[in-house]
DNA sequence: CACTCTATCTACTGATGCGTAAAGTAGCGA
DNA sequence: TCGCTACTTTACGCATCAGTAGATAGAGTG
């Protein structure tokens, strides 16, 4: 039942997808969608938000054990872009659907779980677990835009998307944990002019 | 009026904001709305969508002219998180509220030419413009990570906002460029499970 | 004042789709 | 055969808007 929901959900999104055609994807008639999916489209669509939230949350959190940051992270995002590229249809619902209107909150309180996870991914002594939010934000957001790459077309198993996020981004995490921030030495500071 | 759809399709997304909101929103009468608005809801919202996709394209295509990728990275991020602080419903519209739905089309081709863009960007003699389009990808995710972060609260200029993404991600691309990727040498490479 | 044109409003129609009620059917144990 | 459970089909009530038709107001002109 969840299963058909998510389907019809990550199809057409919230609005255009209707009750008749969960039940026609699940197989059975309406007043059953309604007794086994909570009693409302709304409940319905939160259990496969709920549902998806706590899978992807799982996967990350799980089989992380290890000292080192560097493990710890590949781990996780190479957890991260299995869990996503083998139930493609919940991303689909969690990140491309869920975010807007009324599920906004919920999807957004799961992102922060998320995003709290990962910085403790990469928190140890010799990072503050507070200023790590935003570099978990940021991290979070570039396996969310590499796997929309992937959807458009991309090829590659989890492993190795989850080096190639590790290319663009350990370097400058491993130099940040050194302490040294990047800065406009050289680049020139023109005010940018805004439209 | 296009400002007053764009503050009520932030706040309630598609679906959720009603004709009568905009006109509210806009002090008019919903006939007004019809009448300068394009003539359907749709065509409100898609005017909303291509505006706020041109003003950032623009916003990061200009004022980059330099043969340094690093700075030219450096000012095309300035400009996107100066763009999207200084227009913040515009960013709701385009990035939380449009990918759903019907508009996910639209908006997806918008954010297609922002990412080559930024492909461009990177780009020159020694990196292959193909190649580049995941890490282009990645980079647009990441902004939008450190944009939701902003937005929950998160501070700093759109200056400062840049230098964090560049201290995340530019020592990765500058190994990238001389040819260095990350690979999983003595991370464990135990398989991942998943539920 | 009369006439007209344009801009705007109030109030309605029509369609869509959630959620439910009613009546029928198949399986199953006693 | 009875009754119970689980499910189906069909049909409908009801609310919510998108979009429009007809009324109204104001302003310029003679």
């Amino acid at each position: 039942m969840l299963d058909a929901a998510a389907r019809v959900f990550a199809r057409s999104g919230f609005h255009d997808a209707s009750m008749d055609a969960v039940a026609d994807e699940a197989g059975v008639s309406k007043p059953m969608v309604y007794t086994h999916g909570g009693g409302s489209k709304e409940e319905l669509f939160a259990r496969c938000i709920r549902r998806e939230a706590e899978r992807l949350l799982t996967s990350v959190s799980g089989g992380i054990g290890s000292p080192d940051p560097e493990t710890r992270l590949y781990r996780g995002l190479r957890a991260f872009f299995t869990t996503v590229t083998t139930h493609r249809e919940g991303w689909m619902v969690l990140y491309r659907q869920a975010r807007a209107g009324t599920f906004a909150g919920e999807v957004f309180s799961a992102r922060s779980r998320i995003v709290t996870r990962v910085a403790e991914l990469l928190a140890d002594s010799s990072v503050d677990p507070a200023a790590a939010m935003p570099v978990a934000s940021t991290l979070v957001g570039a396996a969310e835009g590499l796997a929309d790459w992937y959807f458009d077309g991309g090829t590659g198993t989890p492993d190795d998307l989850a080096a190639q996020l590790m290319s663009v981004v350990w370097p400058g995490l491993a130099a940040l944990r050194a302490g040294h921030a990047w800065s406009p030495t050289d680049v020139g500071t023109e005010r940018v002019t805004d439209s």
